[in-house]
RNA sequence: UGGGCCGUCGCCAAGCGGUUAAGGCACCGGGUUUUGAUCCCGGCAUUCGGAGGUUCGAAUCCUCCCGGCCCAGCCA
């Protein structure tokens, strides 16, 4: 059961890492950082960069800063930094430092000042249109601005009084001059500074120009030391960039940016835009919904932070542009959740079971192991009477080939009790099956009846000593490989991905679950008692994944 | 016919000039089992996008070709 830690495979960040520490590169330290933009929740494609730029930085015994790139005050807001912290610390890392890029904004102004001096960099007056138009196409080459040999003198001048507050919003930027006919568009002067006389959460009013993610994020990983700079292939165009602020600059250090392929789900969607559209237009219960691919959905749904881990260590580090399928993640949580979560039953659809030859009043307390390989997880006692709850599912009338459940007139085992006879099948007006009437074998408590194989084992939960709940059964939430390929959102879901159950019957002992323990509902899945809804008047679980099932379908 | 990047089993992914081309997921058998679960055992790439070339030797080096991804925010 205890299966040995999968090896950790290399990958080529790490084989980089091993070159630089083999050459003595940065005095053999490791420094990451995770740095992510305050402007939503964290998903799981945040879960593979967090876990290489942490785990990166615990392998190697470095260290791994949270850095806030704060840099857009109009789409960031202190909801989404609290949000950020509680997700990396459930996830079970610890940052060296906190900081936040306008932690530099002062530093990040004087080396602007610096780039002017050195004739680097200058204030384009040009409309954001006129900008655009000027900096060519794909396949053809910008122009220069006609501001492009402003004085040093007359750029410091208006870098200040941009500062100061004296221009409205988009009169100037500053913009720095490197080559405008590049084949690399970022190379083509890029944006700097540009003015926003807007609140900044943690800088107030105390700015109206705002540095660009280019200028901002190499000069931050440089001021905290950052060893290695982790980020997604969409920015290998930045990394000259990167590199040219760096080289022109006097810093104290030279990180090196290195790109991975982000995290691509089958049946999901991790695009922030269509995220925020599914919540906005209530396909979903908001951030936290189960089904969502957010960090506080997926916890919610019960997976822990090892299976996400795990995951991330199956799925590897590469430039690829990879699919990762379904299976794998939720390989991961089975493995977790089958070695950690103690064993239940948990009737969903229940029907009715009379033991008509049994009394009335009849009860017996039986013993079940909470854990069928792992004897710590200890016992509990479960209450066996009359009238016992069974899944509809595990009754037919009409049963496919090889059912090994209960049939009229056939025998299956009540787990962990008696052997049960069906005689009689009672039905409403309807004709619902509303009712079996069964016979028990006395003789097959924990022994094989004699003279014949009872292969079936079905699940129960005595009516009279169990307790009602609710069971909020997830399925994906998109019916399409890649629903961001879809026509729209809407033709991609899957309209079934949520079933609520409202008259469930589970044992006594689940009632007393405090909000996120985790179980195994025998046959079923595994499930997880609801972090805000469940409470011991009114039990609610979510499941989180099924258990593998190799008949069905 | 602008620049950057990627192609190893159905899906991931090691491999870095000499290995029988790791491993995981999935799938297919078989065994154990009072969960159709778990666990165990076995199977699953004569071949690395294609074609040439270099070499005693190539998935690994070179050339060309084919396929895919990213970039024209005063977003990150």
């Amino acid at each position: 059961m205890n299966k040995p830690d999968l090896p950790v495979t290399s990958n080529f960040i790490r084989n980089i890492i091993d070159d630089d520490l083999a050459a003595n590169k940065n005095d053999g330290r490791v420094v990451t950082r995770f740095p992510p933009e305050p402007n939503g929740y964290l998903h799981i494609g945040h879960v593979k960069s967090i876990c290489l730029n942490f785990g990166i930085a615990a392998q190697y015994g470095g260290t791994c800063n949270l850095r806030f790139d704060d840099t857009n005050p109009v789409k960031e807001n202190d909801e989404y930094v609290q949000a950020i912290k509680a997700d990396v610390e459930w996830l079970g890392f610890k940052w060296d430092e906190l900081r936040h890029a306008s932690d530099y904004f002062d530093e990040l102004y004087d080396f602007a000042v610096q780039l002017i001096k050195k004739g680097k960099a200058y204030v384009d007056s040009s409309s954001a249109e006129e900008v655009r138009a000027m900096r060519g196409s794909l396949t053809e080459p910008g122009t220069p601005s006609p501001y492009h040999n402003r004085s040093i003198e007359e750029n410091l001048d208006l870098f200040a009084r941009m500062k100061a507050g004296e221009f409205e919003d988009g009169e100037h930027i500053l913009r720095a001059k490197i080559d405008m006919a590049s084949g690399n568009i970022n190379m083509r002067d890029p944006t700097l500074y540009r003015i926003r006389k807007v609140h900044h959460v943690r800088t107030g009013n105390d700015w109206s120009i705002y540095p660009m993610y280019d200028y901002t994020h190499c000069l931050s990983d440089a001021m905290e030391n950052i060893t290695h700079s982790l980020c997604t292939l969409e920015f290998e165009d930045h990394r000259p960039l990167y590199d040219w602020v760096l080289d022109e600059l006097e810093t104290p250090a030279h990180p090196q940016q290195i790109e991975f392929a982000r995290l691509a789900l089958e049946y999901t969607i991790l695009s922030k835009r269509k995220l925020i559209q599914l919540v906005e237009e209530k396909h979903v219960d908001g951030w936290d919904d189960p089904r969502m691919p957010t960090i506080t959905g997926i916890r919610r749904r019960g997976y822990t932070p090892a299976a996400l881990s795990d995951f991330c260590e199956r799925i590897g580090i590469t430039k690829n542009d990879a699919w990762i399928e379904m299976a794998v993640l939720e390989t991961c949580i089975r493995d977790n959740l089958n070695e950690h979560s103690p064993r239940r039953m948990a009737v969903i659809d229940p029907i009715k079971v009379v033991i008509t030859d049994l009394d009335d009043d009849y009860t017996e307390t039986l013993s079940f192991a909470n854990h069928p390989q792992n004897e710590a997880f200890g016992r509990r006692d479960v209450v066996f009477s009359k009238v016992v709850m069974i899944d509809r599912d595990d009754f037919s009338e009409n049963p496919p080939p090889k059912y090994q459940r209960l049939v009229p007139g056939g025998e299956v085992r009540l787990r962990g009790s008696y052997v049960i006879k069906c005689n009689e099948v009672i039905k409403n007006e309807a004709g619902d099956v509303v009712e079996l009437h069964c016979t028990h074998d006395a003789a097959t408590l924990g022994k094989k009846p004699e003279g014949r194989k009872v292969k079936g084992v079905i699940h129960w939960v005595s009516m009279s000593a169990g307790v009602k709940a609710e069971v909020r059964v997830y399925d994906r939430l998109f019916n399409v490989v890649n629903p961001a390929a879809a026509e729209s959102l809407e033709a991609a879901l899957n309209p079934d991905s949520k079933t609520v159950y409202t008259q469930c019957y589970v044992e006594s002992a689940l009632a007393d679950a405090e909000p996120e323990s985790r179980f195994q509902f025998e046959r079923l899945g595994y499930y997880v008692a609801d972090r805000y809804d469940h409470n011991k008047a009114h039990p609610v679980f979510n499941r989180t994944v099924t258990l593998r099932d190799t008949w069905a379908k």
